[in-house]
DNA sequence: TCTGGGGTCCTAGGACCC
DNA sequence: TCTGGGGTCCTAGGACCC
């Protein structure tokens, strides 16, 4: 059977996300109406444009660029800085009003959702449930979305991409020749700044020239990416709306410093904040888990990273900490100056899967005891309301959330 | 120009085993 | 001496997504 999909895109969903939360503040200006963008700090070196308004747009302002550029193209341009809480707010409110319509909804991102709705059509077509559900996100939520039209998640994602804002794309499979093949490959989902070239390189500009470019070439030159682009490009894609509730493979938490370090006390000082940090989010997933990964990143740009297997799956900060501190020493080259530091944990575990808990040692239970504890003070008086004696100094350089 | 932070998946090469 | 073939696991790095 046919599958029937929708994508659900919000349009600039920061950006809009903002511009209502500021309204609802009483402020007179709708950020949307106006050239803005949501952009990071740039005096904290982390300066790049996030969302951007259609006046901004308009201006040539691209996500992921520089701030700094923007303002070039666009002078005149208003930042504003972003507030995940926010976020997570409106999402969940879309999330919710579309629950109405199926419960197969696949949270793609912050601001996307694929939705099944092969069990859920009755009488009624794909499009005109696109339509009410664009209406009622209008009306209800006050922010407006894409939505792409589809028998499959690539079309849909494709689709839901076309023209913005405020729109409805169908990508049936006949209409492929006509909507999909005359864009450039770039447009293509997963193809991006690395393969693009290479593909201009073999004259393959659109998105028509690799649907007819021979499928055993593209493997051989690009191994299973050259199937994937090649199925895509053709419109083919088997894969299910995954709308289970799914664990994360790993968790990581990295910053950039608003200056350089060079001093391997202070990157310590650091990962162990990260660790808190990490770790903190693996217990309350109740995980643990069996590799750390250090991830340091030059002043040149340069990154690289470590990683390394614990003997027992472990959630306590001071274990995670001590690896990570490990592997720091095994790949820091003293003097190099740093420009952010990264710590990760994967393999992750559900607690009460571990084989190997009758390992468990009184320092390990003590650990876990005042992981716990402090996890408790947290969750009641907010992240920052704990510290612990190593890091009291670097604090205010990572910005933690709440 | 001066470049975020959170993820997932893939690949190449090395170690080690039979 | 002059060198296989297959398999698994691990690691570092990279590509891509939002």
């Amino acid at each position: 059977m046919k599958k029937q999909i929708l994508h659900v895109d919000v349009n600039n969903a920061f950006l809009s996300w903002t511009a209502i939360e500021m309204l609802k503040k009483g402020s007179k200006i709708d950020i949307r109406e106006i050239p803005a963008i949501i952009g990071g700090d740039e005096s904290k070196r982390s300066g790049i444009v996030l969302a951007k308004s259609m006046k901004a747009k308009e201006c040539g302002v691209k996500t992921a660029e520089t701030i700094y550029q923007a303002k070039i193209k666009c002078p005149g341009l208003k930042v504003f800085p972003s507030d995940y809480k926010i976020y997570k707010k409106y999402s969940d409110n879309l999330y919710n009003l579309l629950l109405q319509y199926t419960d197969k909804i696949e949270r793609f991102s912050i601001d996307e959702c694929f939705l099944d709705m092969t069990e859920y059509l009755m009488k009624d077509t794909l499009y005109n449930k696109a339509k009410e559900i664009s209406k009622r996100v209008k009306e209800e939520l006050k922010f407006t979305v894409n939505i792409g039209v589809a028998n499959n998640k690539l079309l849909a994602k494709m689709a839901s991409d076309f023209t913005k804002p405020d729109k409805i794309h169908t990508l049936y499979k006949e209409e492929i020749p006509k909507k999909m093949w005359p864009l450039p490959v770039s447009e293509l989902f997963m193809l991006g700044k690395k393969t693009v070239p290479k593909l201009y390189n073999l004259q393959i500009k659109t998105i028509g020239d690799l649907a007819h470019t021979n499928k055993d070439f593209l493997e051989k030159k690009f191994g299973k990416h050259g199937i994937m682009m090649w199925e895509y490009s053709n419109g083919i894609d088997n894969s299910e709306v995954n709308y289970k509730e799914e664990k994360p493979k790993g968790i990581g938490n990295s910053v950039t410093l608003p200056e350089n370090i060079t001093n391997i006390k202070k990157i310590e000082e650091i990962l162990l904040a990260l660790a808190e940090q990490v770790t903190f989010r693996l217990r309350r997933y109740n995980m643990k888990a069996n590799t750390v990964n250090v991830q340091l990143r030059t002043n040149d740009f340069k990154d690289t990273s470590h990683q390394g297997k614990l003997l027992i799956e472990t959630s306590t900060t001071k274990e995670i900490y001590q690896k990570a501190k490990e592997l720091l020493s095994q790949m820091y080259k003293s003097g190099t100056p740093i420009r952010l530091i990264g710590l990760r944990v994967d393999g992750l575990t559900e607690e009460g899967e571990n084989q190997l808990s009758f390992f468990k040692n009184e320092e390990n239970e003590k650990q876990e005891k005042l992981d716990k504890v402090i996890d408790e003070l947290k969750n009641k008086y907010g992240y920052n309301s704990i510290t612990r004696a190593g890091k009291m100094n670097v604090g205010n350089i990572l910005k933690l959330k709440d």
